[in-house]
DNA sequence: CATTTTTAAACCAAATATATACCAATATAT
DNA sequence: ATATATTGGTATATATTTGGTTTAAAAATG
């Protein structure tokens, strides 16, 4: 043990530093920090300062506490993206999405496989299963978008759609899009999911379209509801 | 570091030690990992501990799990691809165009100033002076199109427009685009230019929409007419 | 001195991990 | 083709871990 004995940690100290190892990269997204008690002693304070620190932490955006589980890491260390990814507002995303993605269901409507549909079932399914979790749905729901561009074979699309994926995750956006979903909210997006994927199998590429800007337009107007709270 | 020796692993650790393994490589695409039970005991942890991580990494896309048979690394590692850029075809270039431009026209519509409208004008003057010589018609094409990009005000629709240029200034085929280019084709696109800022002077988002599609279709025509010879 | 922060200990509820047994899908050998 | 072994899927009862909370005393701060 590198000898942290040298002087007294307060809660702002121990932010700091685990916020340093987070932009850093040693702690990675998804990873789970030590839990409260251990890092109290490798620190050498007490779990009620830890505990100050973590919440500081939280408010920040870079850790998310799950209670019984432990905390964990919610930023992406510093990749350096193009500006016009950083920047992109919410309603920038959705103008693009909604360029995108309707067009994207009637080239996966041509190009697309069973096998390509069977596993947006099963996404659909999971995000069935989250009603109650608004990140966990969250995030099926981009694999969602993301297997549908997968089916439209087409490299290109494909990488647009990951870039647009960044935006999502990386902004102060997500969490507030969290606060919106609600069990309502999650199961109307549960609803749309299907019948886009039931125009897909039937080849319905107008149908299809139809039904993702009618799914995008509720996004957005869940979105502009957020913004105005 | 050292010794963290005895930690008790979670399923969030083993999940990230085993991210990390496919990110770095040493599992790569299409191989499977180790069966649950070997799994469990080499991480020292029980079999279900070590399958709530595998659905984790299911869930994020890394593996996918077949029932009897075992768990497989699905992930591309590390994209992050201007490899996506490079090797688009000339046909995904044309089906993301697509998908984007005649959106891309509708919200010209509601975002657009007198400015760029009259810059518009210009290129369209420009492109109509090119008729016998079609590179430096290409070019001003592409400058049009980055100019009714720039006219939504929406600075991530202009960056993806922005790299799909890349793709079109890139590669060999804009050489052969350029031998499909006679007087007659030049004609036809400098008219349907005319035709899309008209409608967007108008305020017609749909109708601009519609001419834009025709355009693509008459490039894309070009293009398999070209591919064909 | 008054105030704030840190410490320390105990307890709670929820989430997770363990251990075991059995089922279903798949692969392999006969 | 059939039988067998291997693999993931599921269920369950129990034990452990984890963050959440409260409280009171000690230490640091201005």
């Amino acid at each position: 043990m590198t000898a942290h004995a040298e002087q007294k940690l307060g809660a702002s100290d121990i932010a700091a530093m685990v916020r340093r190892e987070i932009s850093k990269g040693n702690l990675q997204l998804h990873d789970r920090l030590q839990p409260e008690r251990v890092l109290a002693e490798t620190y050498g304070a007490a779990r009620g300062t830890v505990r100050k620190a973590l919440n500081l932490l939280e408010d920040e955006g870079f850790v998310e506490i799950r209670p019984g589980s432990g905390t964990y890491v919610v930023h992406k260390p510093d990749d350096s993206s193009p500006a016009a990814i950083d920047n992109a507002t919410p309603l920038e995303l959705m103008d693009t999405r909604f360029a995108l993605e309707p067009h994207i269901c009637r080239l996966s409507v041509l190009h697309g496989r069973r096998a390509d549909f069977d596993k947006m079932e099963t996404l659909c399914t999971r995000m069935e299963q989250c009603v109650e979790d608004p990140v966990s749905f969250s995030e099926a729901d981009t694999h969602f978008h993301r297997a549908l561009a997968d089916s439209t074979r087409n490299g290109l699309l494909i990488w647009i759609i990951d870039q647009i994926a960044n935006v999502r995750s990386q902004d102060d956006w997500t969490r507030m899009r969290h606060l919106t979903l609600d069990a309502a909210t999650i199961n109307q997006y549960n609803a749309q999911h299907r019948q886009i994927l039931n125009a897909l199998r039937t080849r319905e590429p107008e149908r299809a379209a139809t039904i993702m800007k009618e799914h995008l337009e509720t996004a957005r107007l869940s979105l502009t509801r957020a913004s105005e709270t």
